[in-house]
DNA sequence: TATTGTTATACTCTATAACTATA
DNA sequence: TATAGTTATAGAGTATAACAATA
């Protein structure tokens, strides 16, 4: 009985010193850790943003969030009629611009939001990784710079 | 005409703090540029990454190559089917181990790579991003650390 | 003419489970 | 019993293009 193979070693060569290799398995391990941290509230990380998004921009256009969040204006609208199916957000239509449609929660969704912000919150502050705190803060930082996001 | 609206400020919240969020924007603007200085290669970065890392490990196992890649295995088959079926690797049963099956690159997957690598390297040296090249050494030394990959 | 959101289509990817052959 | 790979299915996400209403 030898079991699994203990030295899975896996050289990754040039891929180690690529940037967007590295990002995509991080990110596939974060998320990996958002299922594992808020596992219950039956919402993906996607569908969760999206709704923080609404949460801090009432009134937000869908056009605006998808780009945003570089998700398709078309998948954007199945996303958005989804939520308001389900009575989380409400699609209204400004008077200034008729072609636009504004997103705003309900007061369903604020609840719902405001319900999982305790756990979201206790999960980013949870860390679970090898990364210190000093470490983590300047991760963060650089990625914000790379994604030219300013607090 | 007034155009697009200038002012398209989107205020983040506690998104802004969180690692997952992070993470998947830049993920998604790194293979954008993935697309933008590799566009006529002609594959994905998932595909590439996977011949890349079956290059620098010859005979490496389907199921290790997909834990390591964190794809799933029925997702595994049918990509690295697809490549045998387009002659970039070959698929041998090993005596040892009559389960498992190593994976290594035909003579046309090594010349494809090889044809590949060149403008891999020019993109990945080609920093079109607001961090310095410290800077995005910094970012890629604690995403290794995220990911307990050492060099 | 250009933009916003919508619909439709095709494809990729994920998640899951059942299956086979081997160990 | 457990593992490696396969197959099948359902659903999520992506990419694209054509369309109506509006600007």
């Amino acid at each position: 009985m030898t079991g699994p193979t203990v030295t899975e070693e896996v050289k990754l060569g040039p891929m180690a010193d690529s940037l967007g290799f590295l990002l995509r398995l991080s990110q596939l391990e974060s998320f990996r850790d958002f299922y594992t941290g808020m596992e219950d509230l039956g919402m993906r990380p996607g569908e969760f943003s999206v709704l923080m998004l609404i949460g801090e921009n009432p009134g937000i256009r869908q056009g605006v969030l998808a780009r945003k969040l570089m998700i398709k204006r078309a998948h954007m609208t199945k996303m958005v009629q989804a939520m308001e199916a389900d009575g989380l957000v409400t699609r209204t239509v400004p008077p200034e611009d008729k072609r636009s449609i504004e997103l705003r929660l309900s007061e369903q969704g604020a609840a719902r939001l405001a319900h999982m912000r305790g756990p979201f919150e206790e999960h980013e502050s949870r860390n679970l990784s090898r990364l210190s705190d000093a470490e983590l803060d300047t991760l963060k930082r650089l990625l914000k710079t790379y994604l030219d996001v300013r607090e």
